[in-house]
DNA sequence: ATACCGATTAACT
DNA sequence: GTTAATCGGTATA
């Protein structure tokens, strides 16, 4: 394992939401399931700003025990069950009661490659690991059993090495598959590497001047 | 108890 | 570009 440092908790209840999702481009998404280790440069994110967001699960100040764990302290794991199939996990971030939370949709594998692999049911050199935010979860193992975890635990954490993007490489974009959101669906909150083959391709509708 | 819908994906045409 | 798969979350009654 290379050197790498577990990110505190000061990084996650800091209140810019989309600076967070930003920074969270380049780090490294790491998980113990069951005794396997397994991790991945993050090169995709989606902000959500809580109450004020249309897009987001707690708009509004909704509260339900799906939602909870976003009222939690930054640093917190928020994973749920999208189209009956889909884990997909997210940092919340910001301090207690404020909902505010990072959609990891992309990440590049690292580390214990033969266990996603396995996991994914995907061959060596198959681009499509890791990317989308249902892809990231089957790869590093996510459940929903695991929300509301600590990022802070040894389950799963979000760590930093020496690596880092090229800041004019780092492009925004609105969110993938927000429509129902109205003119929110229209803000740039996703953050992505541009170019990298671990990015998911955005439908027409919500993509931006790039290619 | 029931009905509708989704922060998706993969496989189509 | 279109669509089926699939089931928990949420609202409504």
């Amino acid at each position: 394992m290379q050197r790498i440092k577990k990110l505190p908790r000061a990084f996650y209840e800091r209140p810019d939401v989309t600076l967070i999702a930003r920074e969270l481009i380049g780090k490294v998404l790491v998980t113990r399931i069951g005794g396997e280790y397994t991790s991945g440069r993050i090169v995709e994110t989606e902000a959500y700003a809580g109450q004020i967001d249309r897009a987001s699960h707690a708009f509004g100040g909704r509260r339900t025990d799906r939602t909870e764990v976003m009222y939690g302290r930054g640093g917190t794991a928020y994973v749920y069950l999208c189209y009956g199939i889909h884990h997909l996990f997210n940092v919340v971030t910001h301090e207690a009661d404020t909902p505010h939370a990072v959609l990891i949709r992309g990440i590049e594998p690292l580390e214990g490659m033969e266990v996603m692999l396995r996991r994914t049911g995907k061959v060596f050199g198959d681009k499509s690991l890791g990317r989308g935010p249902g892809n990231v979860s089957v790869a590093l193992g996510i459940r929903t059993t695991l929300t509301g975890a600590s990022l802070l635990g040894n389950d799963i954490y979000i760590a930093e090495d020496a690596f880092v993007f090229a800041p004019e490489d780092i492009v925004a974009s609105p969110r993938i598959g927000v429509d129902y959101a109205g003119e929110d669906a229209l803000l740039p909150y996703r953050f992505s590497v541009r170019g990298h083959a671990h990015v998911s391709k955005a439908p027409r509708a919500a993509r931006t001047s790039d290619s």
